[in-house]
DNA sequence: ACCTGAACACCGTTCAAGT
DNA sequence: ACCTGAACACCGTTCAAGT
């Protein structure tokens, strides 16, 4: 047995049945092993987990196209990540959940790669970076939450409009931006949400470039 | 017995030893009496877990006076969620893994109450709210990782050279952006860090805004 | 109505013993 | 070198029995 195929069931345990569903003993009756088998292999779930994780977003970085403008390879990056979350959401908790692992690296570098080609001061790198890749952990950190919550047969449009009764619940004259964001809320697409946010940091970005494009990518759009 | 003492003495708890002190076991050794009597109160562990990050928002949001300009009521609140977070790093993995809780109706509230007074047009709301609550959550999310992985006496500044250290040990020509900002990972302040992101978004949201200033609230800066 | 504490059904992890 | 599987030291949760 090796590494590799354990952590191929790990991934396939926890894409059919959840993170519930990962145990030792589940993990080693689908290997045909004893616990200790794997722990010969790992050293504890953590690295389970961990390794699953970065196995999927390998995929995601294999896959993304680095010759566009920069904009685009950034919604690119985030989009991809995002996708991978709602298709596992358990990739959105561990990357929520483990600082500074190999995944997480990818990530930032992938989207704080393209902030030269964008013209942004080198002093500024670092903020913006960040606040590209805490902006997508966060939404992965609440995509995971939500699939850990609900049920997944759960139909979407019921979902929203639960969340969204929930809020016109509350007194107006507390949560007047509750009242009035309740209705987009019924009918948003997560998706594009998403990129909308990916958009407004970008914008907030643009306006700490120089006024001129840097001299190996010049700004789109 | 009632609710709020048991609550109470699970923030105690959390404060003190962290989550993984926090059993039914220990708290109810604690409270001197025996695990059934607190399921009594609460339905499980996650209510405990609920209740506790309430108290602590609601702490840190009657703190923030909402008679200042808009931008600054959103550095408020968000600085406020911070350093809460620093404070009760259990805040943040709470947040961060249980979407729709009170405590994070509050904060979103909090953010997107001003949007309104900063002339977002009302259809864009949603998007320019989810974008800082996300942002916030984020930072939440791995604070509460790194303080979690991180040995509560260790050294800051030897914690950030490691991870720089880290970065600068990978390959320059496929991590160019890392060791960029390595020098600058090194010796930046946390809470400074976060609030450039909230101005970036901030700065980001402004470029969504009417020319002109909403009526009940002039544009400051 | 509220508390007690043993019992149940699990966990992750270890480790002597095997091959 | 690698695997086995029982055993250890826990968990959250339930529930009959108490007051």
């Amino acid at each position: 047995m090796s590494k590799a195929r354990i952590v191929a069931t790990v991934v396939e345990i926890l894409d059919a049945e959840g993170e519930t569903a990962l145990t030792f003993r589940s993990l080693a009756a689908r290997l045909a092993t004893g616990a200790g088998a794997i722990y010969w292999h790992v050293a504890n779930k953590e690295e389970l987990l961990t390794a699953a994780t970065d196995d999927v977003v390998a995929g995601v970085m294999a896959g993304v196209t680095l010759d566009a403008g920069p904009r685009d390879v950034i919604r690119a990056i985030a989009l991809g990540t995002f996708d991978a979350i709602d298709a596992h959401p358990w990739v959105g908790a561990q990357l929520a959940r483990s600082p500074w692992q190999y995944a997480m690296l990818q990530i930032f570098e992938g989207l704080g790669g393209q902030l030269h080609r964008l013209g942004v001061p080198e002093d500024a790198q670092f903020a913006a970076g960040s606040a590209l890749l805490n902006y997508v952990l966060g939404v992965a950190g609440q995509n995971a939450a939500n699939a850990r919550r609900v049920p997944p047969d759960t139909d979407r449009a019921a979902f929203l409009d639960d969340v969204a009764d929930a809020w016109t619940r509350q007194d107006p004259a507390k949560y007047p931006f509750l009242h009035r964001i309740a209705g987009e809320m019924r009918d948003h697409d997560d998706r594009e949400q998403f990129l909308a946010g990916i958009d407004l940091i970008l914008a907030g970005i643009g306006t700490l470039g120089s006024p001129e494009p840097s001299p190996d990518g010049p700004a789109e759009r």
